[in-house]
DNA sequence: CATGAATGAGTCTTCATTCAT
DNA sequence: AATGAATGAAGACTCATTCAT
């Protein structure tokens, strides 16, 4: 599958270091059998990158509708975006990373991005509302801290001989994240808003 | 000058899509002239790279040699990043991002970057022994949240119309990655190593 | 095609002053064509040499392996060689004179050309040793003396306006050669050993 | 002195990969000096070859108006010639060898060359009408192949380890060419015209 | 539909030459 | 005269894209 090649490649080797002529090479067509299939370059990757995302923002939408708490939601959501990064989807951390990724392919994924940044900002909407997240942090600054955190290179890195078990990471991950937009509690005056 | 309009270019447009045509254009003067300043693309980017990352090394070798607690120091810290990432070198937003760089360049930033990291991760196992934060935290995934968090595309968005403030965005970052890896109180059992 | 088409250029230009360029507009094609059939202009110049050369390098193989004279084997191999480099390879000409030629090309070359001086090497020695050719002359030399003379400037200048008939020069030339290299009569002390 | 610095460099890495940079380096000036003095690269060339070839051209001229026979002119002829290109002046390799060389320059040389080619025509023509030298073969063709024997690989080789002594090497080229072009005995029919 | 040779605009880089100081 | 930074045309090479078979 033409798809799964580019993937692989994209992973191997970057954006820019991948042509059409590899990709045509690795999947065992010719260069001109990827152009029947796909308008060009950048419309392959944006078939890529879409189709790679689709389950995840499923996934989130799923979780969105559930009816349970705030913190359970965002639990879930934890452990649905390092799954799908850490094991499915590296292609997240290209997308993320790959500032250099023509601004055309940005521009066409972000309808599906944005949906699922609004999904993940009701929900901690949700939490500010039950009290349980902290009402003085911008949602938006939530938000990106959230994708900071994990979107990390410690996934790419995975495989690569990081002492640290998938499980755990995550939990750390979790854990600082949790912690870190977490409401105040009474004795604790740091979180308050400036 | 041509560092800074590399730069500029480099924010505009990524590594790949910057070509020396574009930087001699843009500070006006010939290609020619670019390489009597630089033997190549790659080692203008590397002097650029270097450059930049200079007074923040310095900074932060500054605070690691401080007589104050590790709670001070980070907090220092985050407040240095978000400065020197914020306003004078969002180049170091493009670095982590651009997985794309070649390889030559990573290679001579490393150096760099690998003392600045293992500055950090110093201060964080003193916060650890002070017991000011979560030791079940391995420090690796504590400094890569950080650079999560605070080399945040909020900073790249903050010319663009971002509504919050730029002292309250440091502040809302700090806040997040504090509680996130404070230790855990007496009453706090979310906090305890798996 | 190319080859022929560069052959043209490298004799009337030269290789330096023989560009990609100019060999795909001779050709009629484009220049990423050029790169399809050849991976870069060494190569190409390397294919365009070893082709040229390899009907001589049989052709002398050949005469080597005659059960005829000294004499005889060399007379053949002076019209071969004339033959060659007059009629079908004036790049003969280009690549012993070409000392700015790439180390490369040189350097794949070397063995075919090498082969042959072996292979003309040997009929010197046997004719040494049949008593015809003089045997106070090293081999070395002797051989030298023959792509000096029959390497020449006359063959390239042949098409254009020579007096000489193609015969009559290769008569000359082997004229010239041959008693320049006979063994000594009784009469004639001048070719003795110093 | 530039010219001698740029002879330096011509033997040394050939004519086009020797930048005028490179020339102002080895002089210790810079490269506007250069074209102070010459108005460009092709200019100096010129200047140097001739300066270079001026020695030769001036011993060349003493030997034609001495009042000897031919035989005794040629023998100094190819002493002179071989001392200079041997010893002196490889650059004479360089020039008969560098098919490259702009056009420009082998032009402006050509006089020069023609001086000396004129020369050495009219003894060997003398040589004819004495009887010594082969009347059979055209002058043009005695010349060229004075020049394919004493412009050889063998004088740019000697300095790298040739076994062969100056003295054995001008003696043995000189033995050959003599025998080549001396006209025929009275039982040598070999060398009668065709 | 598949192919892959052909295309040519675009990239980095070099270097002879100029000119303000 | 000397300097050397600036110039820009030119060269080798790449690669997304097209199109005749």
């Amino acid at each position: 599958m033409i798809l799964q090649a580019t993937q692989d490649l994209l992973l191997e080797r970057g954006y820019y270091d991948t042509s059409m002529g590899e990709i045509a090479q690795r999947v065992g067509v010719a260069k001109g059998t990827l152009y029947q299939h796909f308008e060009s370059k950048e419309a392959l990757m944006i078939v890529l990158f879409k189709r790679e995302f689709h389950d995840l923002q499923v996934a989130i939408e799923q979780i969105a509708h559930m009816q349970v708490g705030a913190q359970e939601k965002m639990t879930l959501m934890i452990d649905t975006l390092c799954y799908h990064i850490a094991e499915k989807h590296p292609l997240f951390f290209i997308l993320r990373n790959a500032s250099d990724l023509q601004a055309e392919i940005h521009y066409e994924i972000k309808e599906t991005f944005n949906g699922m940044r609004e999904q993940i900002a009701l929900m901690l909407d949700e939490g500010k509302a039950e009290g349980i997240f902290n009402a003085c942090l911008p949602t938006e600054v939530m938000l990106e801290a959230l994708f900071g955190i994990i979107v990390s290179r410690l996934f790419k890195n995975f495989h690569e001989g990081l002492q640290v078990q998938y499980g755990d990471l995550v939990g750390h991950l979790r854990c600082i994240y949790f912690h870190g937009i977490s409401a105040p509690t009474t004795t604790d005056e740091s979180k308050l808003c400036p």
